[in-house]
DNA sequence: CGTATTCCCTGCACGC
DNA sequence: TGCGTGCAGGGAATAC
């Protein structure tokens, strides 16, 4: 399950791999993922010197002259480079062929993914009206405490919200609202500056230190082992429901909040 | 406009 | 052992 993190480390991964590199083909197997890929996807691409990589939000922009790759990892997506003649598994749906001799091979179970192209001198639909992303000067407790005023959903829905900050996941919802001591329940708008203040920071300390920690485990991105996984024992109270906060040691409480399961600590978070 | 709900999809944990 | 069920989740689409 990709989240920000996640997305980071794989650009941090592929991009030695990719940069410089000529597309020979791309192959699509599975055009229907959570959008149709675009059928002229492959021609556009074929011959291409890709440029680099980056990240907007979740999404990783692979960039030529004639435009951008843009991939999004959904639920259960994977981008990895691999010798060419690496057999296929299940749910391999797209290849780009490299002239290196390697292959970018995006795996995607559940289909949750997206490739899609945005043409050069162009923003996708999907990249407009998105929020500051997390780890930039742009996002800071005054604004999450301005745009919050008059906002009465939970304040973990509006943290979730892809128009106030951009790759907060559900797991990291959870993480930094335990940091800060917010009960996720709280509304929106009526969380003081001084919490968001609080909870800006938090966020920006959790996803930086995860990507820092990914990013000790990268070393050889080719290799057949996929991308590295959660700190699973990191975890304050993500995926905790019923055992004892690390903190306080009382039962952490469970609920959904907005459609998703939600974990916190009642005693920690007001 | 904001908020709540539904849906997409497969793998896995669970109970019988 | 095997089957059915429910859940997980990002985020777009839909309904209000």
């Amino acid at each position: 399950m990709p989240e920000l993190p996640e997305v980071e480390t794989t650009r941090r991964g592929l991009l030695p791999h990719v940069a410089g590199r000529h597309v020979r083909k791309v192959v699509l197997r599975r055009p229907d993922l959570r959008l149709p890929i675009p059928p002229e996807l492959p021609k556009l691409l074929r011959g291409e010197e890709i440029h680099g990589i980056t990240r907007r939000a979740k999404y990783l922009l692979m960039d030529s002259d004639r435009g951008s790759a843009l991939w999004h990892l959904g639920m259960s997506g994977s981008l990895r480079v691999l010798p060419a003649d690496t057999p296929l598994r299940a749910h391999d749906h797209v290849d780009v062929e490299l002239d290196s001799g390697h292959v970018l091979r995006f795996n995607d179970p559940r289909r949750f993914g997206l490739l899609l192209w945005q043409p050069a001198g162009t923003v996708h639909p999907l990249l407009q009206s998105l929020g500051p992303e997390p780890l930039s000067d742009d996002f800071d407790g005054d604004h999450l405490f301005r745009l919050s005023r008059g906002r009465s959903a939970p304040v973990k829905a509006f943290l979730m919200d892809q128009a106030a900050v951009v790759g907060v996941g559900n797991i990291y919802a959870a993480e930094a609202l335990f940091a800060a001591g917010i009960a996720p329940t709280r509304e929106a708008g009526k969380v003081s500056l001084d919490r968001y203040r609080k909870l800006a920071d938090a966020v920006r300390a959790i996803l930086a230190h995860a990507i820092e920690r990914g990013g000790t485990t990268l070393r050889d991105f080719i290799s057949p082992d996929g991308l590295p996984g959660y700190f699973e024992q990191e975890l304050q109270v993500y995926g905790r429901g019923g055992e004892p906060c690390r903190v306080c040691g009382r039962k952490l409480r469970e609920a959904r909040i907005g459609q998703r399961a939600s974990v916190w600590c009642s005693h920690c978070q007001k």
